[in-house]
DNA sequence: CGGTCGCCTGAAAACGCTAACAGGCGCTCT
DNA sequence: AGAGCGCCTGTTAGCGTTTTCAGGCGACCG
């Protein structure tokens, strides 16, 4: 079933059945009607190839993401499948695995006619990079970026310095005042954002920071096992923890059990994310809910508006984020100061 | 940058590169080497388009997933990506939400000129749908099929009841004999097998199977804890657990916890599919390894195969699983029989 | 009544690539 | 020496759309 099947049946040419199909151009009611009952009987698609090479759009957005599996990735590419599944336009799916080579050797091909844009979750590439690609003239949107991007570059990402606020100022107004701070690594831009939040939230509060309670990791469960087991053998050991994800979160309390310490009762623990796994644990781990899903679809809703060539009323999106409090916290045993 | 930019910059004809590029046909190797220079040198990658319209081969593959975020989906796309990769395929990602029509539709669309194939998993059609599918010339493979299929689509599985039987015999292997079983939805072909090597194992021990202790449910945490509640309100409740997924499992411990059982010392869990959580979890589930990621590259391996055009040599694949044995299971406390 | 304009339709030229065909060249074999 | 046969390369006809351009046909206006 080809264009040229469709008109020929209809009796039309087939300018008039794209013109249908794409409802553009002049119409009749009624040739529209004719053609849209022979599209509808024969069960006709337009071919994405031809119409890619013709009109050079192909319906096909590329979407970059460092992993699949992770919640945390998924989520947000759900959003964007969703969004763009309501633009009529398919997600093509290129998972980097955390390689800088690899991500730039895909970008290279998404550029040239396979797709018509990109939305890039967490991209590897560098700034330079990635402007280059836009002045190159591909068109698309960045999700949680890595690290701070030129300004002409749309990017979308959770308003981490204010959650991480929200979630100390819970803490503090919990009466904790020796709070902890797992953080994810510190080139990522998130990490700053949230340390940002942590010592503004200490700041405002009157609490002096203590460098020692503030440790750097990778963003995975052993790591905050790991930080967590640091702090519990300081001497003066915190009341709580923010845990800059829930992994993080999940690691502490998994120590915090090995050594025999409840949680909450002996400290209090908060996670960043609002990945599944923070509800399932027991006791559910207190986080902050990061909009993934929304996040992504911002991001297809920036790149529609890019791709239609209109102006961006805002480049750099932040979505708010919000406090979901669980089990995992409670106030100090003994209330200090 | 045009196939034919790159033929009047190297000095031949633009069929020379196409062969060039997809290694076809006679060249000299002189040859071969200036066109790949100039490639290189300007960054010549071909249109999609342009070649899917020629050649009919888009170098995309269709997966149709009912939700990306699930682990246990995640993980199977994972692994087909990872696979198609190595075979310069993209993958076109395809949520179908659950919805039956909204898989129709993307299907017929995938068929017609945009993908080359597809992986289909835990499809929501019905078998007769699907040999439509295949009658009409589409290729593609499914990964864990809900029904049984006909015998000449592909299908590539976790050998389910095996899997059971070796959880089973684990557990009995243990001491226990009243084995409860919290089944996923009965339609499904996974949750069959599973029962299969249930009773099998059951059979085999000599033990008589209780109907009061199967219980169905949905593959999420709180069917699990809702069908835990009722098997802990039997008079003679079970000492072990067997749930069909890892969500099962760990909604029927968060039920246990909440009555102040302890697991594994008054009831043993075991789950399935070994997804992240069940490591997580405290105490970390014993389950059932579906080998996800592999499920995917194996589906990716037949299709392969079947868009040559070679014979396959097994149309119905099934991978092994690995009882993984962790925190959730031990004796029962008090030996029966 | 002729011209203009709005609506509608068709013809035809791309779009960038592949593949079938044809031809040229140099060798080997008879 | 001529035929035959590999190897290499070029020519060219599509592939199925979109889009531009050029009309045709009424209606309305002057």
């Amino acid at each position: 079933m080809t264009i040229r099947d469709v008109a020929e049946i209809a009796g039309v040419s087939t300018a008039t059945i794209s013109r249908v199909v794409n409802n553009s151009g002049y119409v009749s009611a009624k040739t529209r009607r004719t053609v849209e009952d022979v599209i509808r009987e024969h069960g006709y698609t337009a071919s994405r190839s031809a119409r890619g090479l013709s009109s050079g759009r192909t319906g096909l957005i590329g979407v970059t993401v460092p992993r699949i599996h992770p919640a945390y990735f998924s989520v947000i590419v759900a959003g964007v499948a969703d969004a763009l599944y309501e633009h009529d336009m398919r997600i093509v799916l290129c998972p980097t695995l955390h390689e800088h080579d690899r991500e730039v050797s895909l970008l290279e091909r998404l550029v040239h006619g396979t797709t018509d844009g990109g939305v890039l979750i967490l991209p590897e590439e560098s700034p330079s990079e990635l402007s280059g690609l836009m002045t190159h003239g591909f068109r698309f949107v960045v999700v949680d970026p890595r690290t701070r991007i030129g300004a002409r570059v749309p990017t979308v990402a959770a308003a981490n310095a204010s959650g991480a606020a929200q979630a100390m100022e819970y803490l503090l107004g919990l009466g904790h005042r020796r709070i902890a701070a797992i953080t994810g690594p510190t080139d990522l831009m998130a990490t700053q954002q949230r340390a940002r939040g942590y010592n503004a939230a200490l700041a405002a509060a009157g609490v002096r920071p203590d460098p020692a309670l503030v440790l750097e990791s990778e963003f995975d469960v052993l790591g905050g096992s790991v930080a967590a087991s640091a702090l519990f053998d300081l001497a003066e050991r915190p009341t709580a923890i923010f845990a800059f994800s829930d992994q993080l979160a999940i690691g502490a309390m998994q120590t915090a059990f090995a050594r025999n310490l409840r949680v909450p009762e002996d400290v209090s623990i908060v996670g960043f994310d609002d990945t599944a796994e923070s509800e399932l644990f027991r006791p559910a781990v207190t986080t902050v809910r990061q909009p993934l899903a929304e996040m992504g679809r911002m991001g297809v809703s920036l790149l529609t508006r890019l791709l239609e060539n209109r102006q961006l009323e805002a480049v750099h999106v932040e979505l708010a984020t919000e406090l979901i409090v669980r089990g995992s916290t409670g106030p100090p045993r003994v209330a200090l100061g």
